[in-house]
DNA sequence: TCCCGAAATGTAAGCGCTTGCAAACACGTC
DNA sequence: GACGTGTTTGCAAGCGCTTACATTTCGGGA
């Protein structure tokens, strides 16, 4: 307390650069610690003249917060993370970006975690987020173990399952109506004159969205007194490469179908990739779809027919949601966001039998 | 402010459960503070006995660890930090995620920052991270204010500048040569029989990755006695659409050039699928080059001739320079990865004149 | 059984900041 | 000039954990 100076010249030996603190500022601006503090987090409060006076001091030592020691005395780590299965798929890429922005533009920091599908692995970064002390969580989905909501609540830890929609659900969901979606496209393509078909979905087990794209494609075929017949549904990992040995194995049915709905759009480029090097000509010989409409989608010829997933939008919704100052913790949004059909080359009338 | 009961029982909520402390954990198993902490610590410096007294309490009481008090006490935070340009390119998403998978691994967290190629905000973002206190950071190339690097050499914080390598750099360099890479792609050309070459880069101001690539091609050119004429050095965002007006203006060059070169993947991609929308065929009509070899690169007919960019590996590597407890702080690594030239479909033999 | 060094544990002083509360102050009013 | 009100400040008690350093315990010789 005393020696102040000799105390500092110690540790300026040992370490290379010892950053200053809030009290190296208020002293040196001969306030208190608090005015320095409030300077920081609420500038009104302090008089003109005070703040100069601080910010002066401030630039002189080159002072920095302590994030660390921030977030422990507030209880808030102005830091929210996101937990997504994948950046390989541009989709969660997109969204994530999407809000990152949206949280750097509030002073808010993103902390990824990314669990390649596997569900123990996400518990574990669900956990480990909250050790880190975030104050919110973007989670992809809604299936998850039970217990990971408890704690969830039990910290009072706001989070949002997006990709998804569901207003039954306990949760907030931000996202869409992954069912819905499958409807349209089903329903576009039996009035294009289709009645045979296969689907390229992405592996169920686990991911929600996946099977509620499944789940929709055979209730729309159901209403139309339709059906993915056995061997009709082929689920493959989200990589053009197993859609396209899918597509060969499809091709190869009898009868062929005259359309393929894949789960995703990488699933549905790899197919129509394959077509091509089959020699089938799209939408003459095959309809295709794909799902989230990608950048590529409309660029590669004939363009993909797809659902457009609206990505950026459910980032900057998350971020909104989860930074919202006065959001009734109890009433759990559910905010729906439109997925549109988007009608492009790969897909037309189905050709005569 | 606010109706006065909606105020409290949003408070009376977040007090409804105190998350348990160390010292709850310590009283309830009969020890120490200190013994709690090295269970979690160094479990070897506690007696079996201890540690299931310990144990016992800690599943007891729920207790999960503060990260910010943990950090604050012991000044580090266990986490880093990555700063990208954007994630919507695959190529900073695959290292991203790479890094993320690595450090998840070691129970780092990664804190996540995207500056759309504003040198503005990638320094905003930067000393965000350093008010977060992140234990070592992953920065995108080399070009950026010197001031960033006296703050982050005077926080003592380690650094690597990736996608790039420098061994005359003052800075630790984890990445490829871009511009040695350029020098493979031309010399391959040029031994097709190319002559006539033009480029759509990059936005090379700021983007120090992009000039090198623009360097390297110029180099290569110049050994060989020729140019990127003037009006043959077309600088795009990166983007499939920029790609394809892009190509077309060079399309419509006299001489028309037999070969394009392409800042990265994307684009060439744009790049190639104008070519097919013009009807010109590939290698025969015009050869395209990319950078980066992304999926689709080999997926696309004809396939993509592309630089092969090691993005996982550099993950991974800096991930281990930057956890590696006893790396020099003064020696800092220049880590070459390979970046090789991949030959497909894309590009062949220059069309006789 | 006693003694000693090593290993295990406990004590307590912080880490750097926020914030409830009280004291000090400004300014307008009578 | 005294008084009251609303702001600005300062004081100081933590926030939950780590870690020197002190103290106790343990395991073996002797």
């Amino acid at each position: 307390m005393q020696s102040e100076s000799t105390d500092k010249s110690k540790r300026l030996r040992s370490l290379s650069f010892v950053p200053p603190t809030l009290e190296d500022v208020a002293r040196r601006a001969g306030v208190s610690t608090a005015t320095v503090s409030r300077f920081f987090s609420a500038p009104g409060k302090v008089r003109p003249a005070m703040r100069n006076r601080v910010r002066e001091a401030v630039e002189a030592l080159g002072y920095t917060p302590h994030g660390a020691a921030r977030a422990l005395a507030s209880r808030r780590s102005n830091t929210i993370g996101a937990v997504i299965p994948t950046l390989d798929n541009a989709i969660f890429a997109t969204t994530v970006q999407s809000l990152q922005r949206e949280l750097a533009a509030q002073g808010t920091n993103l902390l990824l975690a990314a669990f390649d599908y596997d569900p123990e692995r996400e518990r574990g970064q669900i956990e480990n987020l909250i050790v880190r002390g975030v104050d919110g969580l973007l989670l992809t989905g809604e299936a998850r173990d039970p217990a990971v909501y408890k704690l969830l609540r039990r910290r009072g830890i706001r989070y949002a399952n997006t990709y998804v929609h569901n207003p039954e659900s306990p949760h907030a969901t931000i996202g869409f109506d992954n069912r819905r979606a499958m409807h349209k496209l089903v329903g576009y393509l039996h009035d294009l004159g289709h009645h045979s078909f296969a689907m390229i979905a992405g592996i169920a087990e686990g991911n929600d969205r996946a099977s509620e794209r499944i789940a929709g494609t055979r209730e729309a075929l159901a209403e139309r007194r339709l059906a993915l017949e056995p061997g009709r549904l082929l689920e493959r990992p989200y990589s053009m490469t197993a859609a396209r040995e899918a597509l060969r194995h499809i091709m190869a049915l009898d009868p062929r179908p005259t359309a393929v709905l894949c789960g995703n759009d990488v699933l549905a480029l790899g197919a129509l990739l394959e077509a091509g090097a089959m020699g089938l000509s799209l939408p003459d010989d095959l309809s295709i779809t794909g799902f989230d409409d990608l950048d590529l989608a409309k660029e590669i010829p004939p363009g993909l027919t797809t659902i457009h997933a609206p990505l950026e939008e459910m980032g900057r919704q998350t971020a909104a949601y989860l930074l919202d100052p006065d959001a009734d913790e109890e009433a759990r949004p559910h905010i729906e966001l439109p997925a549109e059909l988007v009608v492009r080359g790969s897909t037309g009338p189905a050709r005569r039998a």
